[in-house]
DNA sequence: GCAAGATTTGAACGATCGTTCAAAAATTAA
DNA sequence: TTAATTTTTGAACGATCGTTCAAATCTTGC
């Protein structure tokens, strides 16, 4: 850093093991992938990965973070640089958009951690300790805004929403190949440009559904 | 079976191991859970899972089979219940009904089976091994309804709408929990009765806003 | 050049993993 | 009751796991 970029530079190691981690998380679930995977792949020693990140926990935590802020920050200034009067979809797309082009567009690296944290937000085992921590916040400025956009919801609605929209969007970028093998090849998991025309109209429709202004009385006679 | 049935009967060894895999896979990843967590909690030595199901694989496998039959016949029932010109959201109800309430009131071992369920689905690992050997047929039958139901779709159209679905269905089984501290307390994932209420009309709304018999031109000036 | 610090190495620790096996016990068939 | 079969036991196998550590190497500041 302080002087020589002369020849071809050469990658630190902390981040040859973050992306050896990240790719490998990504492929694998927390407890399939060990720390001698990783380690062999980023062609660096064992012991290193504890030198630099301590133990296994943390190295993932670490993977989870690293591209956070950057994307944190993309969905922060998408939303803030809405109109007041924003339809719900650009709303929708502010939370979206940075998340589906990057891993559409941002290399190997967004498109692993676009995986990772697909298995993170399924799991009830890293729902507190990291998605609370990292993806919260962002959540919240983005249910301030569809709020804004569909007035008269009740906030119950909103988070049900909320909760249907995460769903649909973890199993997009966890690309499971399901809808391969299911349409018979019509369809491809890793088709974003198709999955980016038709997840916004899904999600806003969804979310207008149930928080239109009066739902129907639960106690309703008809039982269908 | 023969003619005995007089005291309380014990649970063959087979089940015991069953129900206690039920629960630690539902619990945690597949990889975290060892032979002898589950042979532990079943009350029995650690031979015996192999000597009855062979490799962790298989008995994995007779997890996921032994619940599979019996949803996959009341998803079928349902379906075929359905009259000729049955709407989306019964269509819709005739997939997800038999598994919600099976989650909501069929015992700690359904709610666990939802949930490893909801793994597999959200996992590549899974997607050819077992997804489509045990729930692609039924999803094929429930398709070929949502097809009839929504005259002039276009199949890939219909793909994807199945693909966000699965995504809405899968998180709300896994139970993550972070819709409760999202909502400060407010919505709580075990409440199924909250999501049966908002399931289906977000789902329904879903499929229709990108299954019209007209979609936008894609090349559509409008950038927003 | 030389000391101080940061980084890397190579080996080892105890623990747990999935799997296997021969012998004991329980069950079934005759 | 005996013989055949199924089920259970207890122990062990080699392999891999996350973690640790002292020594070696590289980098930095003087």
């Amino acid at each position: 850093m302080p002087s020589a970029p002369a020849a071809a530079t050469t990658v630190p190691t902390r981040e040859r093991i973050l992306d050896a981690a990240e790719q490998l998380f990504a492929e694998a679930s927390y407890d399939a992938v060990s720390l001698r995977m990783i380690t062999r792949r980023a062609g660096v020693e064992l012991a290193l990965a504890n030198y630099h990140f301590g133990p296994k926990l943390e190295l993932f935590r670490a993977v989870v973070e690293r591209r956070a802020s950057d994307l944190n920050g993309a969905r922060l200034a998408a939303l803030e640089a809405l109109p007041a009067d924003a339809p719900l979809e650009q709303v929708i797309e502010a939370f979206s958009g940075p998340f589906l082009s990057r891993s559409l567009s941002g290399g190997p690296g967004w498109k692993a951690y676009a995986r990772v944290i697909a298995q993170v937000a399924n799991s009830q085992r890293w729902t507190s300790a990291l998605m609370t921590a990292y993806f919260d916040p962002v959540a919240q400025a983005f249910l301030a805004r569809v709020r804004e956009s569909l007035p008269g919801a009740c906030d119950e609605d909103i988070y049900w929403g909320f909760h249907f929209l995460i769903g649909a969007m973890t199993i997009t970028f966890a690309e499971t190949g399901r809808i391969d093998v299911l349409s018979g090849g019509r369809c491809a998991s890793s088709d974003l440009a198709a999955i980016h025309a038709r997840m916004l109209p899904f999600l806003a429709a969804g979310f207008r559904a149930i928080c239109g202004p009066k739902n129907e009385s639960p106690t309703r006679g008809s039982r269908a």
